[in-house]
RNA sequence: GGCCCCAUCGUCUAGCGGUUAGGACGGCAGCCUCUCACGCUGCAGACAGGAGUUCAAUUCUCCUUGGGGUCACCA
């Protein structure tokens, strides 16, 4: 227990970053850095098919933007590298070959197509059968290297979240190692690398448990220490079905950053997924730095609920800094049409009214358009029909009166000018405030309306105004 | 289907033999109030079922049921 402490996340780069991996991802993270550990970043890009490098690109920014780091990996380089397993292919065949030699991996010449056949006559029951076990020259015939499977026995481990876990080695086969040019399977690839990395603990999803067996029977084979294991709980859709991309648009990570989620609401949504603290739910990134360890990660599968998500987000949107929010709004105001700029003094105000009662910075965006339009924004219809009526004329022209006489600068005070107006009306604030909010605002909620007013300014308040009573018959 | 894992409110969870089973999201009602939101108060809402073990089971064991995962020359 006195070694240093070494996690990695070793994603494949065949698409995005998506939720399941960012979750692993962050649990290793939080691991190290909470022991003071290494975390590393490997890619696993043996499927030459599917991976490319627009993934690791992407997978990459996806842990950027969420504030990931890692001590060790691609860009970065390290004393373990290199990272990318393409990049370590001498490294499999040295091993592959070795196993060999102690008759612990054959070649096996069968193909595809007569597995296919077999399995398709066994059905989902059809294990490989070891045809090949006697490890025959394969002359020109092209082959695969197999693992020779123990003869019998049971493989168990202690995992760190799920608790003890076995298998029988008769529910096994010989699985693929790698292939003849020694790109390595799954199995094989991470079993040599997490050891020569020095890993000291693999902690992935509870999806890889089954594939856990054949590489411990692998670290045997090979004479190495396995690490330890923790397997996390699912992230499961609406459906109750794993979170996947093919079947949930909202396992992009980078899709939530779109939306106008903050990385540090998903963080902390993602983290109460299958981890918990006491009672506490609204969570920093040091707080979770500070607090988590394996021990207070539970076993059973998540539902993944967006509206918790949503509220977490409006608390964190709520409690970030008026001039960072400005900038991560710009692009969602540009998406509207509004050209605004991060270091527009009224933007970064306009933050202050806006954050807290909205649950993304779209919605934000869409809430606090008014602020930097020209002329009558755009009217809600229905507001328009129940506020701006004739009857309300009159008070309208009153407010606009008040406005211009006393200016918007102090908005208190206005506010008590408005509020003596309506007391002398025999009406509430709200009779007067109402007409006054959808005339400037188009819509019937706003921030506080005499801050609005302010920082609309006095010039653009009164043209609305006398838009509004133009229009009004 | 074989194997593996899991099982507390609709959802996320606390609970680590004795609790009026707690919190949060969401829902509902109310308060606050210039609107919305926030905030505050209250209400409804769960230990899948059955055997054991024990003075005592949500908690330990087993079975059933249910859910999920996995069975590739993908990871």
């Amino acid at each position: 227990m006195s070694a240093p402490i070494r996690v990695r996340f070793a994603p494949s780069p065949t698409g995005y970053l998506h939720i399941g991996g960012a979750r692993t991802a962050l649990f290793n993270w939080l691991y190290a850095r909470h022991h003071g550990g290494t975390f590393m970043l490997r890619i696993e890009d043996t499927d030459r098919e599917r991976s490319t490098p627009e993934s690791v690109r992407a997978i990459l920014d996806g842990l950027r933007w969420l504030g990931l780091d890692w001590d060790e990996g691609p860009e970065i380089g390290g004393a373990h590298g290199p990272y990318f397993q393409t990049e370590r292919i001498a490294l499999y065949r040295e091993t592959v070959e070795g196993l060999r030699a102690k008759g612990r991996a054959y070649r096996c010449t069968c193909t595809r197509e007569e597995i296919d056949a077999r399995r398709k006559l066994i059905g989902p029951a059809y294990r490989y059968e070891g045809t090949c076990k006697d490890d025959r020259d394969p002359g020109d015939k092209p082959f695969v290297y197999r693992f020779r499977l123990p003869e019998s026995g049971r493989v168990e481990f202690a995992d760190r979240v799920v608790g003890k876990i076995g298998k029988m080695v008769s529910d096994l086969y010989d699985e693929v190692l790698c292939r003849a040019d020694y790109v390595p399977l799954y199995n094989f690839g991470c079993v040599v690398d997490d050891h020569h990395m020095g890993i000291t603990l693999v902690g992935r999803g509870q999806e890889h448990i089954n594939s856990t067996f054949p590489q411990l029977l692998l670290y045997e084979a090979l004479g190495w220490q396995p690490p330890e294991f923790a397997h996390f709980p699912l992230i499961l859709g609406p459906d109750r079905e794993k979170l996947s991309k093919r079947l949930h648009p909202e396992a992009d990570v980078m899709l939530h950053k779109k939306n106008g989620m903050l990385p540090e609401a998903l963080l902390n949504y993602v983290v109460r997924l299958g981890w918990s603290h006491g009672n506490d739910e609204v969570i920093s990134r040091a707080q979770m730095i500070e607090w988590f360890d394996f021990d207070r990660v539970g076993s059973t599968s998540g539902v993944w609920d967006p509206t918790k998500l949503a509220w977490l987000n409006q608390k964190w949107i709520e409690a970030g800094d008026d001039k960072r929010l400005a900038e991560l709004s710009l692009t969602f105001f540009q998406d509207r049409n509004v050209p605004v700029s991060a270091n527009d003094p009224k933007v970064v105000r306009a933050m202050a009214l806006l954050k807290g009662r909205a649950k993304s910075l779209s919605e934000l965006a869409d809430q606090g358009l008014f602020f930097f339009t020209r002329g009558l924004p755009s009217m809600d219809a229905a507001a328009e029909a129940k506020f701006l009526t004739s009857a309300a004329k009159p008070l309208l022209a009153d407010a606009r009166k008040l406005i211009a006489d006393h200016g918007l600068a102090d908005p208190h005070a206005l506010e008590e000018k408005f509020r003596a107006l309506a007391t002398e009306r025999g009406l509430g604030l709200g009779k007067v405030a109402q007409p006054v909010r959808v005339a400037v605002t188009g819509t019937t909620a706003s921030p506080p309306l005499f801050d609005t007013m302010a920082l609309i300014g006095q010039d653009e308040v009164l043209a609305r105004l006398d838009a509004v009573l133009a229009r009004i018959a």
